[in-house]
DNA sequence: GGTGGGTAGATGACGTGTCAACTACCTTAC
DNA sequence: GTAAGGTAGTTGACACGTCATCTACCCACC
C-alpha cells in the first residue's frame, strides 16, 4: 500500500496543483462573467473560432482541439447559439456535419474579453514567477501530459516529441 | 495591449497547465466513479472527514479547508447524506451550526477508494517526473497561489493578525 | 445496390457548481 | 432587552458536463 502511496513531497505538489487550479479558474471565470458575460468555456471556443477561417470550423475539430467530448460541445454550442455568439451552417461536403462560425456579436465578445482575460492570467498566475519557472512549468506539464497524448500520436514518436506541434495557440 | 498579453512561453505554459488539469481530472473522476461510485469532490470530503475527530467537523471548516463555497458544500453534503456517506448532527455549542461525520459506509468508501486513487495520481501525474521537478512544481504552485492566501494570513502578518488563532492545522 | 461498420452530431436524464436570496442564530452596543 | 450587524447554513433557479442513446450519413466490401 505505502508503495502506491504518495510521498509527502508529492502530496504537497499535488495539493498545491489542484488548489491553484481551482482558485485560478474560479477567479478567471468570475472576471469573464462580470466583465463580458462569458465563461471560460465560451472564451476558449471563441478564441478558437476567431482564429479559424471565415467559414468556421467543424464541431469535431473544435472538440479535438479543446479536448472536449462531443456531447459537451454540442450542448455548449446550442447555448452559445441561443445567446447569439455563434452560428451553425450546413456542411456541403459532409451531410452529417456542420460548420460553426462566429457571429459579429461573438467576435465583439471575444475581442472585448481577451485583453482583460490575458491581463488577469498574467496577474494571477505569472506575476512573481521567473522565466525559468515558466519554462520549467511548461516542461513539467508537458511531460506529465504526454501520457494523454491524443490518439495514436507521439508515444514512441522517436523524433520531434512534444505533441501538438504547430498549434496556433491562443491568448 | 501586447503589454498585458502573454508571451509565447507563457501561453504554452498556461495551455499545458490547463490541459493537463482537465485530462487528469477527467480520468481521475472516471476512475473513482467506476471503481468506487465517488466523485473527486466526494473523495476530498471523505478524506477530510476521515482525518477529523470522531465527532466530525463543522461544515464551515470543511468549506474553508477545501476552499469551497458554503452553498456548494451544503448541496454536496445533502447529496452525500442521501447516499449514506455522511451524517449531520446538531451542534450543542452553536445553535446555527452542525457537525458532519462519516458513516461506516463513508469510511468504507474512502478506505476502499484511496489506494487506487493514489496509485492513479502517481501513475498519471508523477511517473516520469524527477524529484527535482516535483519540488519545483510545488514551489511554483505555491508561489503563484500565494496571491490567493486565505483571509488575513501572511501578507503583512505584522502582529497577530489574529485570524482564528489556534487553528488546528492539517497534514 | 445493399449491408455493416464507422463517424458526426443531437438529445434527455442526471449530478454538479454558482449566484442570489433567505432563515436562524450569535454578538455587541445602546 | 432590543436593535444592528455578523456568521452558519439552506434553498431554488439555472448553467454546465457526462453518460447513454439515438439519428443521419459516409464508406467499403460483398
Amino acid at each position: 500500500m505505502s508503495d502506491d502511496w504518495l510521498s509527502a513531497d508529492e502530496q504537497q505538489a499535488w495539493r498545491s496543483f489542484l488548489s491553484l487550479h481551482s482558485q485560478l479558474s474560479a477567479r478567471l471565470n468570475r472576471q469573464l462573467q462580470t466583465d463580458s458575460k462569458l465563461s471560460i468555456a465560451d472564451y476558449e471556443v471563441l478564441v478558437l473560432l476567431s482564429e479559424a477561417p471565415e467559414c468556421g470550423m467543424r464541431p469535431f475539430e473544435i472538440a479535438m482541439k479543446l479536448q472536449w467530448e462531443q456531447s459537451r460541445l454540442s450542448h455548449h454550442m446550442a447555448r452559445m447559439q441561443r445567446r447569439g455568439l455563434v452560428v451553425k451552417e450546413e456542411c456541403a461536403d459532409d451531410g452529417r456535419g456542420a460548420f460553426l462560425a462566429l457571429t459579429p456579436g461573438g467576435r465583439a465578445a471575444i475581442e472585448g474579453a481577451a485583453p482583460g482575460h490575458a491581463a488577469m492570467v498574467r496577474k494571477l498566475f505569472f506575476d512573481g514567477l521567473t522565466a525559468e519557472q515558466v519554462t520549467a512549468l511548461h516542461e513539467i506539464m508537458s511531460q506529465a501530459g504526454a501520457k494523454f497524448a491524443p490518439a495514436g500520436s507521439a508515444e514512441l514518436c522517436d523524433g520531434t516529441g512534444d505533441g501538438d506541434g504547430e498549434s496556433s495557440d491562443e491568448g
